[in-house]
DNA sequence: CGAGCGATTGATTTCTTTCAATATCGGTGG
DNA sequence: CCACCGATATTGAAAGAAATCAATCGCTCG
């Protein structure tokens, strides 16, 4: 059914391609560096044509050449096991970067499929490399996004404890504070990927999820149709699942 | 109940610090480095007084100096929830580094004790990142161990659907691959961890842990009593929650 | 306009947790 | 050396949350 078998996108080094003009340079790499740095980052960076839903950019197999940095839409990356399932492993908003669990590997381990028409920037592995070599902020801002990275996962553990509705809870607060970060509404926004994947990647049924939309919604934490989203109580969506929440008060 | 508030191990630079002599040397960060840079690596690490059975290597919240490797023993690391329950991230046996989460970062947010009496080496992380721009070896050897983790993360979160069962037996054969790499038996071990950190790290309560290894033992997967271990029949350890498997054969 | 996938809703089953009661181990002090 | 204590582990019975199985709905795209 899927195929993930197309190959990925040709890829240009544009001369108007810009770090400095990039209203996401303060979310990206490019974080803490001074004009030169960006203009040495800059200079190994290209950019693709726009990928279209449901394009692959990476399969996981593939020889290890970019990270790649998002620079519009929303793409998600999964791991296929061995018996054959996937697991959704990361959503990837404008200036995540992609392939971060590649360095130092061969070929890359999962797959990443934009869930929307995007945009990405290559950042050439071996370049970065050497230029993180070079630069001690870019090789500091590098460490600490894969130890963030690391650091969020451990933070997921403590969720995949939790009641499927605190789980799917946090998830809504998680994307409304990224897209609050990207000047985005924290309260309304539409979802890039279906049910089917916020169940795979919250470890739930695609049906469990649907029943807690409409129970967020009979609560009135949420509104809004299929991948429309209005937060309307953060403070209590923050809350849910508690015991001293909706069931004592 | 938990004394989370005891200074941490005292430091000292120690004249016959070895990474050339370190059996754990080509599983450490020293891997594919030359004498001369595996020289200028142990310039920089301190090794530590043994830290014996619970006390605290790092605490959450803690000014970030160090990332530390194992050099003997095994470590917890756990993050402490707002609401106050543990999440164990991590079990660090010999050559594993601690402290990954926290590159870039101000403090440290988990934190790590010893399950036994161990050793670590610590590793300033200012001097870490200044030597990984000068040793192209060092830089990516680093890049790689974070990235790897990112990968051990993602794949545990494919095994986080999973029956509680195939969790537990999952984890046995990763500690039974980890004991291997280092040169002990891959069928016979002592499990460093309660039945509580084991269920809490998998995400299940203690009862069930319990529960699935006497159960394993029933259906002589396993042998052992206690914190001993002897894995039977590694093969069907793997499949081991399959309906192809025991059920049905 | 029909086909098909995604989403929703309902009924039932199953696995794991929770609550509760021992049992056992390891260490301490008499 | 042995008795006792707390912590850890085991075992059982009951309850609960989510999965599974199943049917319907609705939207999008040829």
């Amino acid at each position: 059914m899927i195929d993930r078998s197309s190959s990925g996108p040709e890829l240009s080094r544009l001369a108007h391609l810009s770090c400095h003009d990039c209203s996401l340079a303060r979310l990206c790499l490019p974080l803490c560096l001074d004009e030169t740095d960006i203009g040495r980052l800059e200079g190994i960076i290209k950019r693709s044509r726009p990928l279209h839903k449901n394009e692959y950019l990476i399969r996981a197999g593939d020889s290890v050449q970019h990270v790649y940095a998002v620079r519009s839409g929303a793409l998600k990356s999964y791991l296929l096991n061995p018996d054959g399932a996937d697991q959704i492993t990361c959503f990837h908003l404008p200036s995540e970067l992609i392939g971060l669990d590649a360095l130092g590997e061969e070929r890359y381990p999962s797959y990443s499929v934009a869930l929307e028409t995007s945009m990405v920037c290559a950042i050439p592995v071996h370049q970065l490399e050497e230029l993180a070599g070079q630069i001690p902020g870019l090789r500091k801002q590098l460490l600490h996004t894969l130890s963030r990275e690391i650091h969020e996962e451990h933070e997921y553990r403590s969720h995949a404890r939790e009641s499927a509705e605190r789980r799917l809870a946090a998830f809504l607060l998680n994307l409304s504070a990224r897209y609050s970060q990207r000047g985005l509404s924290p309260l309304q926004f539409v979802l890039p990927m279906s049910r089917g994947d916020i169940g795979n990647y919250l470890g739930m049924t695609t049906e469990t999820v649907s029943r807690l939309f409409t129970r967020f919604r009979e609560l009135k934490l949420i509104a809004g149709s299929g991948h429309e989203v209005h937060l309307l109580d953060i403070q209590r969506l923050c809350r849910q699942g508690d015991t001293s929440g909706a069931k004592q008060f």
